[in-house]
DNA sequence: CGTGGATGTTAGTCATCATTAACTGGTTCG
DNA sequence: CGAACCAGTTAATGATGACTAACATCCACG
């Protein structure tokens, strides 16, 4: 016998399905360069359709970031708490952000691009959910390398960030395999070297 | 006596305050979120005005990024050849890069996100240019580590130009200098590690 | 002087696009 | 059955925005 799950409101597949189209054309032409009809058009529905799902072009788009910080954050929360600690913690971490950076390219890119448009209520938690992610790698940085101040620690996450995300523009060339190799021991190796750092 | 100069067209510098102007506000909020009346007006003239200048949005859009595209092609090939050669010469091609990504993060910014939104004929010679410009780096690095396959080489290329660009991310926490040195240091590591490489 | 080019201005024009309205067919469940 | 909701549809509506037209200055220089 199956189980009832009459009232159990299964989260529609469309709203996922319509979020990550627009994610995928957002990553393309950026968010203005895209009309709401092309992206109904990419889920099989046309245009005022998506109204049915969301508010509107810029609760799609506040939805897309807000979701995809959640992600990163508390992925990165779960693997720091995981992890055995030291240099593990920060491979976990690198690891993390190379399987989200190459399972989700067109995600990855309209994360850090598409901030800018993003109206006000929405924007600031994205914003605080970025600044805690980052902060994750900062905490485990510093206990790494005790010498160095926070800005520095800081910097060098960001220049990591970039690193990682460059995948969507060296698309296709390498495995996956090798590039997720290749990317996390370039990370590490640039990591490294802020021993030399006062 | 001052010499004439009546025939020498002195290339007006409306041009370049517009496309300084325009490149600013495309890193802001992406070129179709930019309406041509901004752009006038952050060079204090108003909107149609621009047409004395430039034949359209997308020339505007094609000859930043063609300009772009040619400055870090030839600053590249001429470093190459003042340098002395081996590390040294990579060490120049980073510090060029350095000082664009942080004189110009306006156009270093709109550089690698905008190329979608250009059209057909120009944007096959910036990518062209472009493609040089990379090309120009792993020649470099294939002399450096000759054991390494140019696909590799190409990714790392991309990958260093993701951890140099993400200046404009972590703006103003450091001061120039430190900066600068940061991100030559962390490219240097990552691109040692390539000795790893199969 | 006075003609011509370079540079602006303001007021259209015409598309495109987000959003809303009005209407339709299905499915649930009381 | 039938009310109510869900998920679509097509046809307005209203803004916005790129581009064009018509008209104004300014200034070099013949």
């Amino acid at each position: 016998m199956t189980v009832v799950r009459s009232h159990t409101r299964v989260p529609s597949p469309r709203r996922r399905e319509i979020l990550d189209a627009a994610a995928t054309l957002f990553a393309a032409r950026g968010f203005h360069g895209v009309p709401i009809e092309e992206i109904g058009g990419a889920v099989g529905i046309s245009g005022p359709a998506l109204y049915r799902h969301f508010s509107g072009k810029d609760a799609l788009l506040s939805e897309i970031l807000l979701d995809i910080s959640e992600r990163l954050r508390t992925s990165a929360a779960d693997r720091v708490t995981q992890a055995a600690g030291g240099g593990e913690t920060l491979d976990a971490l690198i690891s993390g952000h190379i399987d989200f950076a190459l399972d989700e390219p067109a995600l990855i890119t309209v994360h850090d691009r598409e901030l800018g448009n993003v109206p006000e209520p929405a924007r600031r938690q994205i914003r605080r959910l970025q600044r805690l992610y980052a902060e994750e790698w900062v905490t485990v940085l510093s206990e790494l390398y005790p010498g160095v101040r926070p800005p520095v620690l800081r910097a060098a996450t960001h220049a990591v960030f970039g690193l990682l995300n460059s995948t969507p523009h060296s698309a296709g060339e390498l495995a996956r395999d090798a590039m997720s190799d290749l990317l996390h021991r370039m990370a590490r190796a640039a990591l490294a070297d802020l021993v030399n750092e006062r």
